[in-house]
DNA sequence: CGGCTTATCGAGAACGGTTGTCAAAACCGT
DNA sequence: ACGGTTTTGACAACCGTTCTCGATAAGCCG
């Protein structure tokens, strides 16, 4: 039986704080810092757990796995701003086709596909801007 | 200045021969089993280096990151076997229009995208059916 | 409200892929 | 062939993640 422990809900509670893409360790970091005294291990398994059960959103970028807050049930990609992480849910129907009829085309079964974008959002993009131009 | 050496030569090899995406460790174990004494930090080291040079495409999956060879310059998609690797590469002009239009959209700069297709392919797709239903 | 069962937790060790270190070897323009 | 520089190889170090296992505490039943 699945069990409700204050740590899974500071788990939850500090991802849908984060608002964009965290990673376990960075998560971990700011539990200890407000106070929590949450192990780094079961920030790890909290987070998988939320994942597989689909409350959470993953995706690895340079070696790490990153997870975000993540309304449940729905497929959607997103627009990550590379800098501060900041997170745009995006559905994209014509991706959606593409995909399928991509993988059906070439007799391939079973698809899944990855479609994210990075960049930086504008306020980053500002932000860099003005410090390579002073 | 860069140098031609036979180690180098060596892992576009067997980079080229292995035909679909492979790991550093997989490429360096079947460079050994063919004879070769190359050692795993030189595979490591040259494919880092070809990915950077564009000879080379990497995606990650599962803690890993993967290598494929790849005709220079051209930007592309890939469509991934995940039983057995066997890579195709696709354009999609459509999707490239698509993630410019979208990362403009919400004032992102800078965007670059990932979009793969991870499936079963043909060969494996009758594989797996035989094996499940026998 | 106590016990009891058992999922979950914490601390640290272990793991696997990758990168760094540095002396020795290989390369290449001369 | 020579000498400055790059690259290699063996191994240690790293880093994110997972495993182990005794301790803890959630939820259930009486
Ligand atoms: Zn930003
Ligand atoms: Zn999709
Ligand atoms: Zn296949
Ligand atoms: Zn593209």
């Amino acid at each position: 039986m699945k069990r409700n422990t204050w740590q899974r809900e500071a788990v939850r509670a500090a991802l849908a704080d984060a608002g964009g893409f965290v990673s376990a360790q960075a998560l971990h970091a700011s539990l200890r810092e407000g106070g929590s005294t949450i192990a780094l291990a079961t920030v790890y398994r909290t987070l998988t757990g939320l994942a597989d059960e689909g409350e959470a959103d993953s995706l690895q970028q340079e070696g790490e796995l990153l997870y975000r807050a993540c309304t449940p049930g729905s497929h959607h990609h997103h627009l990550i701003c590379r800098r501060c992480g900041t997170t745009v849910e995006i559905e994209a129907q014509p991706v959606e086709e593409w995909a399928r009829r991509t993988a059906a085309e070439h007799g391939f079964t079973r698809a899944e596909h990855v479609v994210d974008i990075f960049g930086l959002c504008a306020r980053c993009t500002e932000l860099a801007d003005r410090a390579s131009r002073p």
